[in-house]
DNA sequence: TATTTTTACTTGCATTTTACAAGTGTAAAG
DNA sequence: CTTTACACTTGTAAAATGCAAGTAAAAATA
């Protein structure tokens, strides 16, 4: 687990000391997307996480209230997470992270058609996400 | 030094591989803050990176050509680090990290007053900064 | 000119984090 | 009742980080 201490009232500083490192914003990607995982759906991404680690972000993130742990309606096993709001408000950010990346890599045609409408309008394209994200 | 092993094709994941890490935008803000800075520059920054970590991630990031080395005017024995446009065009995620940052967390005052530019007016803050740093 | 200081790193090593493989406990399915 | 699915935990080697000290070239100072 990593350990959450402040470097510096930066606020670039506090949001990296809470998702600053190779995966955790990965599993906000894939709820972004998704709306809401299972443990067994986060190591399924393509980039492979192991289990200790994801449990371990899981874990951080949860404690730092960007996502949060629900009972799955058909199963006990299961285990459901979602975002909170705090998690959701990463949209922007990680919509920029995408254009960012559109510019300089060659990126899935996915996620190009995705970027496509988010050019049109962004204000509009996050308000509608947001939206389907706290329902 | 980190490998720079693409895990996945998708923007964020290979975003992260370049600089998914605690250290390498707080680098890129004191470059989108000072325009230039030196290796003593960055070692003044609050958060009090080791010189090791620091010329790691300074290899790292010229690598990958989001920063450039430049000469010294006043002094051989001095180097100038400076973003790329590769590396301006990171401004946008820089903005949404520090507006994320505000909604979240208490924030310099400093800090504040910029983002209350930003918030009248992105698009022309962002082309303004950019040209600043283009220069 | 000789010496000291500044600057940008490098090196060594202890600590922490990560990656990989395997194992555990509970719930559900057959 | 046994097997499978699911969400983790544990152990351990490899890698990254943090800290202290050292180095080499250039600049400032005596």
């Amino acid at each position: 687990m990593p350990k959450a201490k402040k470097r510096s009232d930066c606020p670039v500083s506090c949001s990296l000391d809470i998702w600053g490192d190779k995966w955790s914003l990965l599993i906000v990607r894939d709820l972004l997307f998704a709306k809401e995982c299972t443990y067994g759906d986060f190591l399924k991404s393509a980039e492979g996480i192991s289990t200790n680690i994801l449990a371990a972000r899981l874990l951080a993130l949860e404690e730092n209230r960007i996502i949060e742990k629900l009972p799955h309606p058909d199963s006990k096993a299961k285990v459901l997470y979602r975002l909170t709001r705090k998690g959701i408000d990463l949209l922007p950010l990680m919509i920029e992270i995408n254009l960012w990346a559109e510019k300089y890599f060659s990126i899935p045609e996915d996620r190009k058609a995705m970027l496509k409408e988010v050019k049109k309008d962004k204000t509009g394209f996050i308000k509608a996400l947001t939206k389907k994200l706290e329902s």
